[in-house]
DNA sequence: ACCTGAACACCGTTCAAGT
DNA sequence: ACCTGAACACCGTTCAAGT
């Protein structure tokens, strides 16, 4: 765990959050940080090591936040806005995106070892929403807590995706105001 | 409008739609059809020029299938379908997504010629849903017409967006069914 | 263990030149 | 009007070589 590797780690993670993993650029990290690309490629041997190691990361920090907020005992509305708080950051630091929604839509054009870790992070996702609604919403059926985790994090991340497109917070905001009026969320 | 720019633009469509703006190659797409890049060049100077045109003719196209739906004089219910029926097969075919989806994810690499064509197919289909709730739910105000229109975009977008990382069209079947269950569509 | 220099085949772009 | 060939600065990747 070098110092080297982490400042790889942390300047790959904002070019995929700002531009998506096909502008991921060695030689733009390299230059960065003062270094040749060569010695990066070092570190992790190719575009696709060192996206997987991001998205791992990504979804390692995912598992720990989410474990935090269910052990936090606080309320299912609280964690929600606790949750969502994450996304909104992200679109609030300079119109990024969350990492995950950005190689979704580049999933086709990743390396196999990406996709696994971009998987993950769906997983993690969804546990925890299930997880929330079961404590909040218990006659739901165990199937339907499925499907509604899914509806749930596939309407945060288009409202994130469609807030990012129109470069306007606000549009985040109001698409989940509409959907907790609704009473699809929390 | 010759044949040769017509095949450039359906090819660098299929580009887009499968792996996004950034990976849309004039070198590949003149190999597909047989030419030169440089005679990709000659059609459209620079990427940006092929990337608007793409999206362009895609808000262009959104627009006739929009207003032929509304035209129809079929029932709210059966309009939707058939709308979200579009994002369906994107998915369907070859796990392709909508084109402003991938290039809303990109949004921040895009060149402002595109950038501007993105918006233009947003507010198609913004016009779109808020014609479809003015019909199917009068009881809603225009602010919250407003509101909901992006809510559900949003919910689209974000069901394509996971189904295509899960590579999985059930999931985007799903997320619709339980958005439609707590009634935030039609 | 960590990094550089140089080479490879790619990319978008430009431009003179061909027909 | 439409296309080619050749060049430019970029890219990921490899590898021998340095410390």
């Amino acid at each position: 765990m070098s110092d080297t590797r982490d400042k790889i780690l942390e300047i790959g993670r904002r070019m995929v959050q700002s531009n998506g993993y096909n502008a991921l650029s060695f030689r733009e990290v390299a230059a960065e940080i003062g270094i040749k690309s060569a010695a990066v490629h070092y570190h992790f041997p190719t575009k696709g090591d060192l996206g997987g190691a991001l998205a791992n990361k990504y979804a390692q920090d995912a598992q720990s936040f989410c474990d935090g907020l269910l052990q936090s005992g606080d309320t299912a509305e609280k964690m929600f806005r606790a949750y969502t708080g994450v996304f909104r950051a992200a679109l609030a630091d300079n119109n990024r995106m969350c990492l995950y929604g950005i190689m979704a839509a580049e999933y086709d054009d990743l390396p196999p070892g990406v996709r696994v870790e971009v998987d993950k992070f769906t997983e993690v996702n969804l546990h925890f929403l299930e997880a929330l609604l079961k404590r909040a919403k218990p006659e739901l059926t165990s199937a339907d807590i499925g499907t509604r985790a899914l509806a749930i994090f596939s309407a945060i991340e288009g409202a994130q995706l469609v807030a990012r497109g129109r470069k306007d917070i606000t549009v985040f905001d109001n698409a989940l105001a509409a959907h907790q009026a609704v009473g699809l969320t929390f």
